[in-house]
DNA sequence: CTGTTAGCGCTTTCAG
DNA sequence: CTGAAAGCGCTAACAG
């Protein structure tokens, strides 16, 4: 193949050009102080007139070990990643923060677990990786250490515990919302989740199954859910789960659960996400919310606020900007070559509680 | 500052240790046809057990011109675009084009217009841009040009035409919805849309605002939508518009226009997001739709069609795809130095109308 | 199947 | 304020 005929123009060309040192080009991008304005414009003219738009990235990054943008994995594929609300919502936060830096997220497609898809995360040219909620044995979790890059997780895997972490304790927050349902007079409820294992299984799940599941986040929501029923006398509590977060599954789930369980008063849901599908469901069915059913959520989604949901809001956004800046300044350290503060650093963040207005007292309380 | 004290491995440490070239270690990871099974096992191994995961990306990069990386540039800041279903159902189609492919999407945060986030762009480490949805002058878009690596346009602005364009033509698509409201009876209709301008302004739109709006997509919405209204002597239209296209804007900009114009017995929104802010305006003012008031949309993401809306489907994903597809192209045609099939096929997608649930006859059919 | 040669385009000391 | 030298780590011919 003959060299490229339309020649891009480089640092060195324009350089010549001018009759100048590299250095001096490379100086009036890169450190305008070092040279006089006069030249400095000079040098700028004729690089536009050139058509040159600076210095090329990947020779500058490979020059600095710096790319400027943190590879961010998703559990599943984009596509079902960002129909969940949480996440788009972390990505907001994750943006935001490192918007001020000039840095931005390479988003790296991960299939499904039984495909070679790691390669794509040992070719991501990045600077860290953030390895959002997947499961403790993920490949491209491993994928990604291998690289030896700043890695930070959020979520899960909770028990990595060489590599820096933010989450929320998911077993304790949960407990407000069951809480509530059981202060409300609810003694037959059913839970909803996400699913709680890596291999596709939808419909009822037993209690091994939540003992031996990869995906602890679920998981934790789950036990902590349940722990707050039996202490309140609550034993029989029927758990359904979906692999998928859509609303499409999360409609049926609701469908599965009233029509297998009909007794049950109260539906406690993993995700807002389910529970929206358990109020659409029920707003198709004319089934009062709460007169009938009582539903609680959780994540706090924007959305789950206007429609009044009972949820648990955990802060989506405040944890994104979080891992921002705690990879940024992980970066900075491996870049600058110097230890990081706290190598690995742990964040629990505390969630709250919003009573809403979709759990009120069982339709028959004569149940209860 | 003492060169990097936990070296790294190379090709070339790990060549030496072995005493091979470089060139068959580099073989072991992108030849593998190239050298006897035996002696790639070996290599790799050696490779592993000095904790080095293969080639290093940014060399790699620097080297082939290839990122495995498609910069995307969204209209707004993220967390806003990832509000947008319709944007969202586009990155995922954009996503699954790119996952056969190994390629990433890197997600170039802009910041506020009066900003200089163009820096960003110069500086991304990508093969190439998708631009999705930006005003005709938008500063980032002039960035992404001024790299001269391939682009495509995605939406708008509408004009370009150096420039390969993938979108649909919104001033028809609208027509079926406008059709379906004049159809039903209707003679006192409303519109709703997102922003028609950079700079932000909420509320009532003028004639004039809209001849003169930057953003193209919207403008062709709601004058396809007026022309239709025209076509059947409807001509006193309001038009109130809000700058974001999350949901509390669009609940408020129902508000607007029912306490405004409370004459009105349609509502034609430019977005799904905001029909749905409509919807939930009127189930919170116990407006009954249709029955009291009909609402269509536009994109119709999928939750238009779980909640029965009326509106203009555009295939969000297949958009997706198909820009992924043409920059896969361009990229190639680009780093192998010959020319594109076509440097700048534009390629107008078309859309179907779903009737869904949403419009009835005016509920008080002597207005019509 | 293996090795040699020649850069990709840039930034960074370190002297002037 | 400017320039010369020295690579960053890799891959692509091309010759053995």
């Amino acid at each position: 193949m003959p060299p490229r005929p339309v020649k891009r123009g480089t640092l060195a060309s324009i350089a010549a050009d001018l009759g100048i040192s590299r250095t001096t080009v490379s100086n009036a991008y890169n450190h305008p102080d070092q040279l006089s304005p006069e030249l400095r414009e000079k040098i700028l003219a004729a690089a536009a007139a050139r058509g040159y738009s600076g210095p090329d990235p990947m020779a500058r990054s490979l020059r600095t070990r710096r790319v400027g943008s943190f590879g961010v994995l998703l559990t599943e594929q984009l596509s079902f990643a960002f129909e969940d609300l949480a996440s788009i919502e972390f990505l907001a936060g994750l943006a935001a923060s490192s918007f001020g830096k000039r840095n931005s997220m390479t988003l790296v497609p991960v299939g499904p677990h039984d495909e070679d898809s790691t390669q794509t995360v040992q070719q991501a040219v990045v600077d860290g990786f953030v390895v959002y909620s997947v499961a403790a044995d993920d490949r491209h979790l491993a994928a990604a250490r291998a690289r030896q890059l700043p890695i930070v997780i959020v979520d899960q895997p909770y028990d990595i515990f060489d590599l820096p972490y933010v989450g929320i304790d998911d077993r304790v927050a949960i407990q407000p919302a069951a809480q509530a349902l059981i202060d409300a007079g609810h003694r037959r409820v059913g839970i909803l989740t996400k699913r709680i294992h890596q291999e596709r299984m939808d419909g009822p799940v037993t209690a091994e199954q939540i003992e031996t599941a990869e995906l602890h986040v679920q998981r934790a929501r789950v036990q902590g859910a349940i722990e707050a029923f039996e202490a309140a006398g609550i034993t029989e509590v029927p758990v359904i789960s979906r692999h998928f977060n859509d609303h499409a599954a999360a409609v049926d789930a609701a469908r599965e659960m009233l029509e297998c369980h009909p007794e049950v008063t109260a539906i406690l849901c993993t995700t807002d996400s389910m529970a929206f599908g358990v109020l659409d469901y029920c707003a198709a069915q004319g089934i009062d919310v709460p007169g009938q059913l009582s539903v609680t959520g959780f994540d706090g989604v924007e959305l789950a606020h206007v429609r009044g949901l009972t949820t648990v809001n955990q802060p989506n956004r405040r944890k994104g900007a979080m891992v921002g800046k705690i990879l940024e300044e992980l970066v900075d350290a491996y870049v600058n070559d110097h230890a990081p503060a706290d190598p690995t650093p742990r964040v629990v963040i505390p969630t709250t509680f919003t009573p809403g207005q979709t759990v009120a007292a069982p339709r028959n309380s004569a149940l209860a």
